[in-house]
DNA sequence: AACATCCACAACCGCACCTTA
DNA sequence: GTAAGGTGCGGTTGTGGATGT
């Protein structure tokens, strides 16, 4: 009777779903089994490999961490830039938008989303979804941003050209109210009466890809070569470099100011 | 030194969609 | 047609380290 017991307890023990942080040991498990088997069919993986995991967790474990080319650490101005451009076209559709940044996850562009813009939103006491705010990202915020990844491309001895070339290799088409101030010309900063239509990056229009690629930082970036980003890692002191800054909130709340 | 609070990130959950039998 | 299982996505929560008091 009592070794029934044993017997029982220890079926369910191992029916026991683990949660929580991963193990080197469960990654190493799941790496093996990822290279033997390849992706895919992950609760068939979760029971045969023996993790005490859901087939999510572990689907979620591979993509977000364990995968090759997963891209980690700090989000460089220029991925700033592109998610702040994509997001104002996409919104939260952070998978589609972790597409347009090699090696980014949709979860990490999700929680710089929340730690970052969102934060800053609050402290600007509007919502990150008003049309106040989002103006304020795209006249004020991705100029400016803009304008230190031109800084800091030279000062860092990144040709000018990689991004002068976006122009001369930019579709005609794609030529539109935003053009040369945008690429290389900012507004003075001191300037804060940037209206909608000096500084047209986007426009009201639908989601569609093609939209966003057109008259965008997104038609930029399908220019920037993946060894410029790389150029841009935390080890340069560059990626460290915060958008965020006292500054630029001050610039950021006078440009509110303004508009009220 | 101890505790509280904040912050960034990893992981979980629920739902919707897709595939297959 | 439909039920069941698998997968992907977005929202939310949990956790550990950093920072402040």
């Amino acid at each position: 009777m009592e070794t029934m017991n044993v017997q029982v307890m220890r079926s369910l023990s191992d029916m026991v779903i683990k949660k929580g942080p991963w193990t080197e040991e469960e990654d190493s498990v799941l790496i093996n089994y990822v290279n033997v088997h390849g992706e895919g069919h992950w609760n068939s993986l979760a029971r045969s490999s023996g993790l005490k995991r859901t087939g999510k967790s572990c689907r979620l474990r591979w993509f977000n961490y364990l995968r090759p080319n997963v891209r980690r650490g700090n989000i460089t101005l220029q991925e700033q830039l592109l998610i702040l451009e994509l997001h104002s076209h996409w919104g939260n559709r952070w998978a589609k938008i972790a597409e347009q940044l090699p090696g980014r996850t949709d979860n990490e562009i999700k929680n710089y989303w929340r730690t970052r813009v969102v934060k800053q939103a609050k402290q600007l006491k509007c919502h990150v979804n008003s049309k106040q705010f989002r103006d304020a990202l795209r006249f004020v915020w991705m100029p400016r941003l803009m304008e230190q990844i031109q800084a800091s491309s030279s000062s860092y001895g990144l040709d000018q050209t990689t991004l002068c070339n976006t122009q001369t290799h930019r579709d005609n088409s794609m030529v539109s109210s935003y053009s040369s101030e945008v690429d290389l010309q900012p507004p003075s900063l001191s300037d804060t009466s940037i209206t909608s239509s000096s500084y047209n990056l986007i426009g009201d229009g639908g989601l569609s890809t093609e939209s966003a690629e057109k008259g965008s930082i997104y038609s930029l970036w399908q220019h920037w070569d993946y060894s410029d980003i790389q150029a841009f890692e935390p080890c340069n002191g560059f990626g460290d470099a915060d958008l965020w800054t006292d500054e630029n909130m001050w610039f950021l709340q006078q440009h509110l100011a303004d508009e009220l």
